[in-house]
DNA sequence: CTGTATCCTCCAAGATACTG
DNA sequence: CAGTATCTTGGAGGATACAG
């Protein structure tokens, strides 16, 4: 648990790096890239691959979400100078390791999803 | 693992309520809101103590976040009748239940907060 | 003190078109 | 196919004022 020398959560301070960082990768595409490319063998997986595997994502999102999460160090990108091109993402090992908290927050979402939409429901 | 009977995970749909709740605790938010209520004993915080320990966060987006929080049976609210009124707060066992996967997010964040800050250093 | 309503701003994200 | 640039807009969120 980190916090700061003055006795204060840094957490909470709103230009706080970590925090800044929560905000990204609870981002929701960037977490549905996160699970799709640890689906799948590393290296594999090309551009339209993850458009077709994100339904609703636009061009333009998909190639933002992927140029941050490669200028973190999270996934990889390699391009084929073939004619049309082709470039293939990846995770790296610090993308892998974020898939597992990723996933617990996406199992109590499931656990828990009949019984927040009843609770919902009653206080319609 | 939910995945849904026509064999497409149905976490990918736009409209799939699990993928709308992720959005909601992954909001930053919410997320400092549940930490907060957690550090604290169940019924003992008051709206104002809320706003002092989230920092930047508005009147308004306060006030919006915990009917959210309510309405899904994460928290609740009790109204003391008193002049001038006040208002405590608590999580339910649904919104302690949160507060460990979120904590498995935090804490992923803060572990690897300087690798990724590293990592954009060398790609500025 | 807590909460709601109104207005207003501004930026995230879509659409589109273009390049290599 | 993959990516960037430009333009545009909806809506999230802040400021403010007011009510109970």
């Amino acid at each position: 648990m980190v916090t700061d020398p003055t006795g204060r959560g840094d957490l909470f301070s709103p230009d706080c790096p970590t925090r800044q960082l929560l905000d990204r990768i609870g981002d929701k595409w960037t977490s549905m890239a996160v699970k799709v490319l640890a689906e799948r063998h590393p290296g594999t997986v090309r551009f339209s691959d993850l458009r077709r595997a994100m339904p609703g994502i636009s061009h333009k999102m998909l190639s933002q979400t992927l140029q941050k999460l490669a200028a973190d160090g999270l996934v990889t990108r390699r391009v084929d100078d073939t004619l049309p091109p082709s470039v293939h993402y990846g995770l790296t090992d610090l993308g892998r390791s974020l898939e597992e908290p990723l996933a617990v927050l996406r199992e109590w979402a499931e656990a828990h999803m009949a019984e927040i939409s009843a609770h919902r429901g009653v206080h319609a």
